[in-house]
DNA sequence: ACCCTCACG
DNA sequence: GACGTACGTGAGGGTA
């Protein structure tokens, strides 16, 4: 009779870990299922076990159940500062009870006590019972029950443990782990331990004193030291901990042993549960278990099993672009679609005759499904002229019936370069494309900063696969001999588009185990990625300009500035460029004689408004009518102008491109144009705001986050008086004047702003001496003041400043990462430059990171509620932009302020209110 | 292609 | 003791 073996499996333990290290799937009905799917493939690893001689005879899955156990009644303390489980892993903890039953496996659970202390009394009572044990997991808590008779079993690295892994990873034998762990402490479980003594301390003293009691005991005679003297304060700290990380071994077993035994596994349950959630493949790839395929083919036959194929990584061929196919067939469109199914997923790239996506018209898809296994799909090659001639082709409308269904399979991950222009060229054509992944996005989530890793394909492929790709140039051309796409030959557009399809594809399977590895899952999935289809909606939008009303401006300022140039002309006494720095220097500083000296490497004159203001102070009147001049001319040039040219010909409104890469800190960016700049600050300039307008009977909504950076650095600095300010309402630079004035008056409010600002930026002494017109040593003064009244800011900026140094990024509350390669530099102002930024990144990068939630939340929030109608049209860093009907006003503005108030929730939770501003009119102007 | 300047948060 | 003088963007005009 061979002996006994039971498996006792750490559950909890266990779908913690997977959801952290695996890629964020999500199943046929959008649930997320990252973590349940590295769940069943552990369990299917160990099911193959069943029969082996190290096999289980007996198992049970244990987990956790509730939250408060009795070491909360021993320390109130313990895992008091866990943060909330992700919002994407919450609805997956019932299905892994799901996936437990779907193997006919028992699962036990007890309220009031953790799932290690169920393990313990497994543990405990098996061996009495003389039976071999293994333990699941990779728990170091557990580690404590390794024995004769008892080890433990990683199945993500695969490795069996015993009493010499623990004698190497903490150098002391299991039965003295519990005294090391109480030393150390757990940040993470919130165990005090000792402050200062870490692994390597804890092991060194108890494998001298034996134990801890012995080492507490020991401590007056030991060197004096700040260990010794902690050990001697904190003893008591480490008794308590003692007790926490103890298992408790004795509870009433909730299932006899006996009742563990494993009788095989039923393949039909299984089926069922793999096939409601688009694991199939697991089943159909790499064939059932072996435990379950005993039990099925008693009742018919199946085809010899095959264990799981375990992940091997191989190397994938070079790119060879004579192995892409140009499709023309019904039937290979359909071999090609049948493809992407069997594989559950699919690159994709659209070609289109011009950059502007919502004007273009689709010339082409490509798709692949495999290294170098990339195929185009050409269907609008000779152009939009119905009577040219063109190549052999699929006709349009087939090809997207065929597509669609493809395109819209909730089963098949669609990959896409920046999918926000294909999601929107391809909207244009009634498909909504779903699931998705887009690696701009990845490349930028996991390398933002770093300097070497560009987010574009072209030098993607270059950096991470060696490769170059053929460049849009060598297949166009440039400037005016430019060809349309649709107008290159199919040879040559197969290889470039194809190229493009395989590319993706291949970056895409770097950065989906990258971005799952290197801790960039929260900020991908539950900030980046639903981002991507929200921000193609904005950009499809559009927003309408008043085209008359820019081109009144226009002429306003033609003549302002041709006044204004006669004048200038006049007091100089020759006619010169005005626009030209090089110019405009010789006359000021050279002819005139007014001083100001020159700028820098260049050897040029400065001629900035601050200089330009200087002078007009010391009575230069040419100084004001050029700061006038530079005004009316940057307006209209940038604005006036500009913006009526870019109104879109078919919808008439003003479709910017956002682009997701454009920040290191993770804002957003505006081009073409950019309307994350428009003029409010001076009230010529506000005009402009007033030719944004809405359709007749709608209106412009602008809601604001109020001082959100400032907020968040309260917060993140922990700054008790700027969070009480912001928690009571108070206006906050005056506040901030009290503090440091004691007086609050225009002057030191306005000081006060200014300071507060330059903390935001990483302040310097000379910086905010410049600003405040005062001395440095005055400025100085300012800035100890400023850390003596809210501390908290110092420790803030030297701990963002060293973690930046040691690990190379900053990280925002949502995990997102900016690298800061030159905060090592040698050269002492590239440094400090890195420093200021750094200090920047978390705070800047977190306001990004809660707005692009609100924005994702923001179209089902207003569906939910019925309002259909509203737009949401422009983002401006801390301000989003809507249209929508005048009688939905007040109902909109709830939902938008609950949406944005709330964004951080439940991920981060944050100890300021934000504070959301809404106003409305006519017009963007009139909506401020 | 680069610099300077200036519009925004 | 000199250095250079706040964070993050994009666009237009002048110059080389």
């Amino acid at each position: 009779m061979p002996q006994n073996h039971l498996y006792l499996v750490d559950g909890s333990g266990y779908i913690f870990r997977a959801y952290h290290q695996l890629p964020p799937l999500t199943n046929k009905h959008g649930q997320p299922v990252g973590a349940v799917y590295g769940y069943t493939t552990m369990l299917w690893k160990l099911a193959d076990e069943l029969g082996k001689a190290e096999g289980p005879t007996h198992l049970a899955v244990i987990l956790d159940k509730g939250s408060h156990t009795f070491r909360n009644d021993m320390y109130d303390q313990y895992k008091a500062n866990r943060p909330p489980a992700p919002e994407d892993l919450v609805p997956q903890f019932p299905m892994i009870r799901d996936a437990t039953r779907a193997f006919s496996l028992p699962c036990i659970e007890e309220a009031g006590f953790e799932a290690d202390d169920i393990i313990a009394s497994y543990t405990k009572a098996a061996v009495a019972a003389g039976w071999h044990v293994t333990i699941v997991s990779s728990d170091k808590d557990l580690m404590q029950l390794i024995q004769p008779g008892v080890d433990m079993y990683d199945t993500m690295k695969n490795e069996r443990r015993g009493a010499d892994y623990v004698m190497t990873k903490f150098g002391v034998q299991p039965e003295q782990l519990g005294d090391v762990l109480a030393l150390m402490g757990d940040s993470v479980d919130n165990v005090p331990g000792i402050p200062g003594i870490g692994p390597k301390t804890a092991a060194k003293l108890i494998s001298e004193y034996g134990n801890l009691e012995a080492a507490l005991e020991a401590a007056p005679s030991m060197k004096k030291s700040k260990m010794q003297e902690n050990l001697i304060a904190h003893a008591d700290m480490a008794r308590l901990s003692r007790r926490l990380v103890a298992l408790h071994d004795a509870m009433d077993l909730p299932e006899p042993l006996d009742d563990l035994t494993l009788k095989g596994i039923p393949l039909e349950p299984l089926q069922a549960f793999l096939e409601h959630h688009g694991f199939k493949s697991l089943l159909a790839r790499a064939g059932a278990p072996a435990a379950a395929v005993a039990v099925a083919t008693a009742a018919a036959a199946v085809t010899q099993a095959t264990p799981p194929a375990a992940p091997v990584h191989e190397e994938e061929p070079p790119i060879d672009r004579s192995l892409y196919e140009t499709v023309v067939t019904d039937e290979a469109l359909d071999r090609w679609i049948a493809a992407a199914h069997a594989e559950g997923l699919v690159a994709v790239d659209t070609e289109t005759d011009m950059l502007d996506c919502v004007s273009c018209a689709l010339v082409g898809v490509s798709l692949a499904v495999g290294p170098n296994a990339a195929c185009y799909i050409p269907v609008g090659h000779g152009g939009r002229d119905m009577f040219a001639e063109k190549p052999d082709q699929l006709p349009l409308a087939l090809v997207l019936a065929k597509l669609k269904p493809l395109l819209e399979d909730d089963s098949v991950l669609k990959i896409g370069q920046n999918l926000k222009y294909d999601i929107t060229v391809l909207r244009r054509h009634g498909i909504e494309i779903t699931p998705y992944d887009d690696t701009i996005v990845m490349s930028f989530d996991l390398d933002a900063g770093q300097s070497l890793a560009g987010h574009g394909m072209d030098e993607a492929a270059r950096v991470h696969l060696n490769h170059t790709c053929i460049s849009f140039k060598d297949v166009c051309g440039t400037g005016k001999s430019q060809i349309s796409f649709a107008e290159v030959p199919l040879d040559k557009a197969t290889e470039y588009a194809a190229e493009d399809a395989d590319v993706t594809l291949r970056l895409w399977k770097l950065f989906k185990t990258r971005v799952a590895h290197e801790g960039a899952t929260r900020v991908y999935e539950l900030v980046d990625r639903p981002l991507v289809s929200v921000i193609a909606k904005m950009e499809h939008e559009g927003i309408k300009v008043d085209r008359e009303a820019l081109s009144r401006l226009s002429a306003e300022f033609t003549a302002g500035i041709a006044a204004l140039e006669t004048e200038i002309h006049g007091l100089a006494g020759q006619p010169f460029a005005i626009g030209s720095t090089q110019q405009l220097g010789a006359i000021l500083f050279e002819k005139m004689g007014y001083k100001g000296g020159k700028k820098g490497k260049s050897g040029a004159y400065s001629t900035d408004v601050t200089i330009l203001e200087q002078l007009k102070a010391q009575g230069a009147e040419i100084a004001g009518k050029i700061l006038d001049w530079r005004q009316l001319s940057k307006l209209k040039s940038t604005y006036t102008d500009a913006l009526q040219a870019q109104i879109n010909r078919d919808t008439s409104r003003v479709h910017t491109s956002y682009s997701l890469s454009g920040a290191q800190t993770g804002r957003l960016s505006s081009t073409d144009p950019n309307l994350q700049n428009i003029p409010i600050r001076t009230e010529v300039g506000r005009q402009i705001r007033h030719a944004f307008v809405a359709e007749p009977g709608n209106v412009i909504l602008a809601a604001d986050y109020s001082q959100i950076e400032l907020r968040l650095a309260a917060h993140m600095a922990d700054v008790p008086a700027l969070k009480e300010a912001f928690a009571n309402g108070e206006d906050i630079h005056a506040a901030t004047a009290q503090q440091l004035f004691g007086e609050v008056n225009r002057d030191t409010r306005g000081r006060a702003k200014t300071i507060n600002f330059a903390i935001l930026y990483g302040i310097s002494r000379w910086g905010l001496a410049g600003r405040l017109e005062i001395s440095a040593d005055e400025a100085q003064d300012m800035i100890s003041r400023y850390y003596e009244r809210f501390p908290g800011i110092s420790l803030y900026i030297t701990d963002t400043i060293e973690k930046a140094r040691e690990r190379g990024y900053t990280e925002t509350l949502f995990g997102r990462k900016t690298w800061f390669p030159r905060i090592k530099a040698s050269v002492q102002h590239e440094r400090q430059g890195a420093e200021r930024a750094a200090i920047n990144a978390p705070i800047q990068g977190t306001s990004a990171d809660i707005i692009k939630r609100a924005m994702a939340r923001m179209g089902p929030a207003l569906a939910a509620e019925g309002l259909h109608d509203v737009k949401m049209l422009l983002q401006v860093h801390d301000e989003l932009v809507f249209e929508l009907p005048e009688g939905d006003v007040e109902q909109a503005s709830a939902i938008i302020r609950r949406v944005m108030a709330g964004a951080a929730e439940p991920i981060v939770k944050l100890s300021v209110p934000l504070g959301v501003e809404i106003g409305h009119g006519p017009s963007w102007g009139a909506a401020h």
